[in-house]
DNA sequence: CCTCTTAAACTTTTT
DNA sequence: GTTTAAGAGG
């Protein structure tokens, strides 16, 4: 599709007629409903381009996505076709980044300062924790979690604490549910974070509304800086969203937003899809464009797509077709318990790989909650398929990160209270918390900041005794000192400072367990990523490049943002959520199972159903030419298996789409013995577990593609990982994956070649030694090479190096290792 | 005031 | 099965 750049306007060639129209149409309101991979971003993308060559200047362009990661592949593109300095202009971010600059610029019309700090979801949490516990009500029955969820709905809804306790209807719910406290607590929250200067990520949007809304000069200014409006995935956006672009682009009306009823997956959250269904009568005279050709998915994707999401009642109509090769009906896996389905994957994508010469990063397994992932991960090791995970814990939301952010965000702003509870005694400063809890009643009566009792504890007569009050105006001069370096010194300085003077990584210093050495790596992690950020920004002339600056850049990254992994040849594993907005060539769709797809907490509501299913849409549609659906009979949860039928939407998928057939024919035609001993490794982990028995007649396609010759496997890009694997085989058959499920001992006298070794029992009589050189694997550091042993029994311990965790030293009883050979 | 042990909740999705 | 939080004991 890609032709000659050499033409000025070479872009337009690449676009079909609809696509060129809703480019090329840029004087009124614009609604794109964008089909799934119908080249949603190429429009998009080509519509800035077109815009900028109009001779409209790059920040009089605003672009919001919802995800970093999004708005940064827009600014790519287009930096491409226009050059990176225009690229670097343009005004285009997420919701939450783009407005929390604007706010920044604007704050004192709020009562806040330019400096405010970010709460993220475990923060507001927190506070409403401490809020309800100050309250005296019951944790049990008002649960921050469903609480702060309730606040950030009325939030969405632009519903102020006032509006939400003078609302008859709210109240009377409230106090049907006998919660009647919600109003209160919400009250209470809403004046603290004012207090403190603190904003959630829904203030950041509830604020934006009130500043632009409420202050003619500042909505004129934007009014008229952003003479063109785009905002993309428009079917997440939820009603605070809808009204600032509303207000923003009311006097112009030049606005174009991009998006997909079928793929609305985010009403949990707020998302409202009436906003895309209705765009066309809040901005009257809007044009309606359908982008209804898939480029991505073979036709049988698409019809069964198609066949799914026609049961959907609420939806604007539109018909998704291909014109690309016909494709195979999407072939059904059947697992006897999740585990069994996990293997019977890995080993589809281990026969895909090897005679279909499909690449692994070419893969993904997607699922409908990350507790699934477990499994996958288990039965990739035990078949040297190599993945990557996105989702699971963030680098942000590790401890040792956390409090060094904390730190930071105290310098900035230290009536910060979640930061100043989470590092006021860490390191140990004997700050105990008694010491605080009497700080705290004092602020609460007083009804001051706690870092104002913090800094005067004889001054507020808090009733701690002398040493225990020294000790507190110790830590607020510390922090105090940390303020005044802030303004000055570049962050990566100012950090390192921080990390000793606050006794940070001093903490960590003489820890030798994995885990001290690993919060050590993670600390130096942070500063390394500062140092680049200080780089980078002074890249662009920014000298002084500032911790408030790096603060306000990392308070709004999560864990989609990070870890690409560069272009490693990796199967990757995520959530259908996670997915939204990618392709693969070959994609599982795996737990199809009633309770699990759709959902136990989404299956009440027709409406919750109708997302469930828009869920499973967006998942079928990220694939290109292969898709796979699994699920199993019986499922470990909640401690026990359960048992479930299979997912309801399964049956809705036009049947003829579908192969339930999985006669095998790869696995005994191949005659490999690679296979075989992966099967071994199945029985060896189901055993005396549930009895499962791997079941070879379900394995493999009916027949997919074309099978390779053997010169032609010779080729494939995983050579050396399959004979590394062949190798394995023929010399230590039974030791390849064994487990380590007991205890071990030390049996250094056996052992001619090395003095010390130290011998694993596996579970199931087999045994391996770990002497120096051993290669391993382990569950989170993955490959690493051992380098030292001590210790006997129950004791014994071993330094390994890890490829990509470094040096670490783990307790054999525990540490869970694989022998690689 | 600190640390270790035990208990509980948790698993739907996230800016 | 895991991780985080509360309680007891030193």
């Amino acid at each position: 599709m890609n032709k000659s750049e050499s033409s000025n306007h070479s872009y337009l060639d690449e676009l079909n007629t609809v696509q060129r129209e809703a480019v090329l149409y840029t004087e009124g309101p614009s609604l794109v409903i964008a089909g799934a991979g119908s080249g949603k971003t190429r429009v998009l993308t080509y519509k800035v381009t077109h815009l900028l060559e109009q001779g409209m200047m790059p920040w009089n362009i605003l672009a919001l996505t919802f995800t970093n990661k999004a708005a940064r592949e827009m600014r790519e593109r287009v930096s491409k076709q226009v050059g990176a300095t225009k690229g670097r202009q343009l005004f285009m971010g997420t919701f939450h980044s783009v407005f929390s600059r604007i706010l920044r610029e604007h704050a004192e019309y709020l009562g806040f300062s330019s400096n405010f700090t970010i709460y993220d979801g475990t923060d507001s949490k927190n506070l409403i924790k401490s809020i309800i516990r100050e309250l005296g009500l019951d944790e049990k029955k008002y649960k921050p979690r469903n609480i702060q969820q309730i606040i950030s709905r009325a939030k969405d809804k632009l519903i102020s604490p006032e509006d939400y306790q003078s609302n008859k209807e709210l109240v009377e719910s409230d106090n049907k549910a006998d919660l009647s406290a919600i109003g209160e607590i919400y009250s209470i929250y809403w004046n603290r974070c004012r207090r403190t200067d603190v904003m959630d990520f829904d203030d950041l949007l509830v604020n934006t509304f009130i500043l632009l809304n409420q202050h003619r000069d500042v909505l004129d200014k934007y009014q008229h800086q952003f003479q063109y409006i785009l905002v993309d995935e428009y079917q997440d956006t939820n009603h605070v969203q809808h009204e600032i672009v509303r207000l923003l682009a009311e006097s112009h009306r030049r606005i174009c937003v991009v998006g997909d009823d079928a793929q609305s997956i985010y009403s949990f959250r707020g998302a409202n899809v009436d906003n895309i269904l209705n765009f066309q009568s809040v901005f009257e005279g809007t044009k309606l464009f359908k982008l209804e050709q898939n480029y991505r998915s073979t036709q049988t994707i698409v019809m069964a797509a198609n066949s799914l999401i026609e049961k959907n009642k609420r939806q604007i109509h539109k018909e998704v077709y291909s014109k690309n090769a016909t494709g195979e009906a999407l072939p059904v896996i059947v697992g006897d318990s999740d585990i069994d389905e996990s293997y019977k994957v890995s080993r589809r994508i281990s026969s895909l790989v090897r005679n279909e010469g499909i690449r692994y990063d070419e893969i993904a397994v997607l699922y409908r909650t990350n507790a699934q992932s477990r499994a996958f991960e288990k039965a990739f090791r035990d078949a040297t398929i190599p993945y990557q995970i996105y989702g699971g814990t963030s680098f942000y939301q590790r401890a040792e990160i956390k409090d060094a952010v904390a730190y930071m965000r105290l310098a900035i702003n230290p009536r910060d209270e979640e930061a100043l509870k989470r590092v006021i005694n860490k390191p140990k400063r004997a700050i105990g918390k008694t010491s605080q809890d009497r700080c705290a009643v004092v602020a609460l009566t007083k009804g001051i900041s706690l870092w104002e009792v913090v800094n005067d504890p004889f001054g507020y007569e808090v009733g701690n005794g002398k040493a225990a009050n020294e000790r507190l105006v110790k830590f607020s001069e510390l922090i105090f000192d940390f303020k005044e370096s802030a303004k000055d010194l570049l962050v990566d300085d100012w950090m390192k400072n921080m990390f000793e003077k606050s006794g940070l990584m001093a903490a960590y210093a003489t820890d030798e367990t994995p885990e001290g050495i690993s919060h050590r790596e993670n600390l130096e992690e942070l500063l390394n990523s500062a140092s680049a950020f200080v780089a980078q920004r002074q890249e662009y002339g920014d000298t002084d490049v500032l911790l408030s600056d790096f603060l306000s850049e990392i308070s709004l990254m999560t864990d989609q943002d990070q870890g690409d992994d560069g272009d490693t040849d990796k199967v990757t594993l995520m959530t259908i959520h996670a997915a939204k907005g990618l392709e693969y060539p070959c994609v599982f769709v795996v737990g199809l199972e009633e309770e699990l797809l759709p959902s136990r907490m989404s299956m009440d509501t027709p409406r919750q159903v109708e997302e469930e299913r828009r869920l499973f849409y967006v998942a079928l549609t990220r694939a290109e030419k292969y898709c796979f659906l699994s699920y199993a009979n019986s499922r470990f949860q909640n401690g026990r298996p359960e048992f479930h039928a299979p997912s309801r939407f399964l049956e809705e998928i036009n049947a003829d789409l579908l192969n339930w057939s999985g006669r095998p024919r790869g696995i005994r035609r191949q005659g490999n013995q690679l296979f075989a001993a992966h099967g071994e490794g199945i029985m060896d982990e189901n055993r005396g577990k549930r009895g499962i028995r791997p079941n070879w007649d379900h394995d493999a396609p009916e027949r997919f593609g074309r099978r390779r010759t053997t010169n032609e496997r010779k080729r494939i890009p995983d050579e050396a990982l399959f004979t590394k694997g062949l190798s394995n085989m023929t010399k230590i058959p039974h030791v390849k994956t064994s487990k380590v499920v007991a205890g071990m001992t030390n049996s250094s006298t056996e052992k001619l070649s090395s003095p010390t070794s130290t011998t694993i029992h596996t579970g199931i009589g087999e045994s391996f030694e770990l002497t120096v050189g051993t290669r391993i694997r382990h569950n989170r550091f993955g490959e690493g090479t051992v380098i030292e042993t001590s210790g006997e029994g129950p004791n014994a311990k071993a330094t390994i190096h890890f490829e990509n965790y470094g040096k670490k030293q783990l307790l054999l009883r525990f540490a869970r290792l694989e022998k690689l050979v």
